[in-house]
DNA sequence: TTGAATACCAAGCGCTTGCTTGGTAGCGTT
DNA sequence: AACGCTACCAAGCAAGCGCTTGGTATTCAA
């Protein structure tokens, strides 16, 4: 493992990124993404980050990867697998990605800004495309397709939890801190804007630290 | 007005929650909830809550209330138009609400509480059916409908940005407080369950508060 | 007694949706 | 040359959707 690459916040080009991707595909847990189904994949979960699941349709997941709408079927079972399936691979790909990010931090402290910093990357789309979908469609899952993208989940908050009780945050329930932080980090998808003049990512990050680990 | 009725949380049928409906409906910004049209407001927000907006049909809404679908079509002009009216009375009551829990509340601190109290109980459904659409189905309104609930929105966030400045959160930046802290109350709505036996509400508001406003 | 307004029904239109079916082109293996 | 596999097309089905239309029953004021 290489301990020098912090993962970058400059999206899908960079070596370490494509690194990362290239082991989880060999390892078997993600679709390659120059593949039909991994291309539909991310044509899929751009759509629904973008329009919500419900808006959108499987021809213009067809239309925007250049196939049929029928030709889709090839590939998934139905149009909630596919969500199912998106879902799933941007849950394990945010977990490989966070885990390499805390073991690369140093303090507890550290640590734990490494998770906000990495939480908020994915939620505003510069690291882990489709990772909002997890939080806003939700709902759009049946019971059994929630089932197996919470067992990818559970592990993806067991960092966090391990994280946040090495920090040490005010009432020391760190169940309690993640509820609240993910909910605080997941919202800033709806006004915090990445690119603009004010409030950079990382200024950010240290303010929402400030309150959730103060000293 | 009468300054010891602190609005409670058991629901809609207590007197000083029906005393406040009937004043705001005769202002004429709330409409009356035993007219036909308020009857299939009541059902509308039930179900966009229960099912999401997508999932719920025009034909569900009109069963619930005993007509036919077609009818529907005489008090509202879309299916959207529903939702963006349910939004707007939401808004309303939810904001006359808090005013009068933070006009009640005597410190500071204890006006914020009154706040995070009042939201609580607006997105666990013990006070304002409907509140979490706000929030789960914002992306569903067109813009122009947007424009029109934003308009009542703002004057619900003046309170908090007030009752915030007023208490001398960390960082003394009211509306980054009020942000962070909006996604934090959300948020709650996907795991606290306030009949349970561990966490009551008020315990959580506390909890909050503590995070939110130490001292 | 008339007329307007309100609330609703009955029927169905036009469209979109997810998905199915039967078939084919290209390619690597044997 | 024959086979099988992957990827896809062409056509369309069945169901469900929001919404429209033309008409009716009831109520209440003039």
């Amino acid at each position: 493992m290489q301990t020098n690459a912090q993962v970058s916040a400059q999206g899908n080009g960079d070596p370490s990124t494509q690194q990362l991707i290239a082991s989880l595909v060999a390892e078997g847990v993600l679709t390659d993404p120059e593949s039909p189904r991994g291309r539909l994949l991310h044509a899929a979960a751009r759509l629904f980050e973008q329009k919500g699941f419900a808006r959108t349709t499987v021809r213009e997941i067809a239309a925007e990867v250049g196939i049929l709408s029928g030709s889709i079927f090839h590939h998934f079972a139905s149009k909630e697998d596919i969500l199912c399936t998106v879902m799933q691979e941007v849950t394990v790909y945010a977990r490989a990605r966070m885990a390499h990010a805390v073991a690369a931090a140093e303090s507890p402290r550290e640590k734990l800004r490494a998770c906000i910093v990495c939480e908020l990357e994915a939620i505003h789309g510069l690291a882990v495309p489709g990772f909002s979908i997890l939080v806003v469609e939700w709902r759009s899952l049946s019971p059994d397709s929630q089932k197996k993208v919470l067992r990818l989940r559970d592990e993806y908050e067991q960092i966090w939890l391990d994280t946040i009780a090495g920090a040490h945050c005010p009432g020391d329930e760190p169940a309690l801190v993640r509820r609240l932080l993910v909910g605080a980090l997941s919202h800033t998808y709806s006004w915090f804007k990445p690119r603009g003049r004010g409030l950079s990512l990382s200024d950010l990050a240290d303010r929402v630290l400030l309150i959730f680990a103060p000293q």
